[in-house]
DNA sequence: TGCCCCTTCTAATCTAGGTGATTGAGAAGC
DNA sequence: GCTTCTCAATCACCTAGATTAGAAGGGGCA
């Protein structure tokens, strides 16, 4: 079943098992896609949405200078560009950042979802804020942490994201983020993004382990680090949806 | 009308006159709020969303150390909550800069509105991620830019909302923010956000006119300080929409 | 085997921005 | 008339992070 970590990862509305069908047989085919490439670019007119069902993608901002700000990691699970679907074009490129499976649905049959399915369009409507949830996340990291906070608030973030569809093994962290990406996420050079990695380490906090992975050895001291309280992504704690959406 | 704004500045999508009066009627009353309170609280179950008729709201996360980090500012023609709708709850607080009228909307009633026009539905969707896309200009600029340049940016991209709203006369930007509230904005002390003023001030960018409000001088020099691309508000330039949805 | 990349890691130097403190203007209260 | 706010404006000093340069290690490939 592809669309199975959607529904844990994304969507906290209790889908009924017509409306689950329904957006699984939405996925036209899945497609392939190798490390590093761009999948949707800023601008381009799009017509389909791409669901990921494996890997890691990237989403950023380049500006003249061709530096490059990363707004979002997106992990198996993640509706990638479903906000594409109501703006038709992006304000922003999405790439992969490993080898990646995708499922694609087209616009044309999202919209007859939601016209049959209204509350599965809320469902999805809800994806899509959740993005902007961590956006806005993101901004507080910017403005309020020094580097070495940035980088364990993205770091705590990714755990509980992953933990969240199940891909977390409570130790390395499978996502392979080079300290350059970690540098373009936080809004720091690369070198001193090493410097940060450094005393991270010197803090018992992690140690890289091969592969660009990284192994969590205090989990509690990197969400200390980072000031990370997981709420806005609606999984557990006091801002997870308890109540039932009208249907 | 009380919802005119909210169709100039956030539905590029063509909405039929029954959308239209649809949208209009289901504005349940209009209350008043004083400068300076808080509208909703972060955590708190709603029912209800508020349309901003007349002033400035500001959406804001605050951390233990009582340290505030703006995320967003409101001018009218925005629905300020309209994401508590799927969210149930917010992760952050909204509350007023000056005094503001605001047109309360139920959230039983935009369930009926999305159920009865699936095309309005989309529009609303559409409003959202309008915000989202705001948030990540807004990591892009407290990533890349300093702090002349975030200050500039959040000043151009202002003026660039109003003036979608008709509310810019071309001189005078009226939303009485503090340097204090600049601040806050763009993740620096109060102390440099003067510091960057009077080097805008200096350079002929602007200049203070009294009662908060800040005189522009020379708006495409604040543009290019900010490295402003107005395109993600999706009004004009490429990423309009100019394709018609499906309805 | 050796070479070339790419990445991590480090050190030395410089600057943007933080910290703390002071001053003055204007408005609110009495 | 006074005090008491708040906010803009500025100074002196200090630190986090940028910049530049380079060394060391591993994988792919000829």
């Amino acid at each position: 079943m592809l669309t199975a970590l959607f529904l844990k990862g994304r969507l906290r509305h209790d889908l009924n098992e017509e409306e689950r069908s329904a957006l699984e047989n939405a996925v036209a085919r899945t497609i392939e896609i190798r490390p590093r490439t761009t999948l949707v670019e800023r601008g381009k007119l799009i017509e389909h949405s791409y669901y990921l069902v494996e890997g890691t993608m990237l989403r950023h901002i380049d500006d003249r200078r061709g530096e490059r700000q990363l707004v979002a990691v997106h992990i198996p699970g993640d509706f990638v560009d479903l906000h594409g679907y109501a703006m038709k074009r992006l304000d922003h490129d999405v790439g992969s950042l490993t080898r990646a499976t995708l499922a694609q649905i087209s616009h044309r049959k999202i919209t007859e979802l939601i016209d049959a399915y209204p509350h599965l369009g809320r469902a999805l409507w809800f994806s899509t804020l959740l993005d902007a949830a961590m956006h806005r996340e993101w901004i507080f990291g910017l403005g309020r942490l020094n580097a070495e906070g940035r980088i364990a608030h993205l770091i705590a973030e990714l755990i509980e994201r992953l933990r969240l569809v199940e891909l977390y093994d409570g130790r390395v962290l499978p996502i392979p983020l080079l300290q350059r990406d970690y540098a373009e996420a936080c809004g720091i050079t690369p070198v001193h993004a090493n410097r940060s990695f450094r005393t991270l380490r010197e803090r018992g906090a992690l140690r890289p382990c091969g592969e660009g992975r990284i192994e969590i050895l205090d989990e509690a001291l990197i969400r200390r680090l980072g000031e990370f309280d997981g709420s806005y992504l609606y999984g557990t704690g006091e801002l997870a949806l308890r109540t039932l959406h009208d249907r």
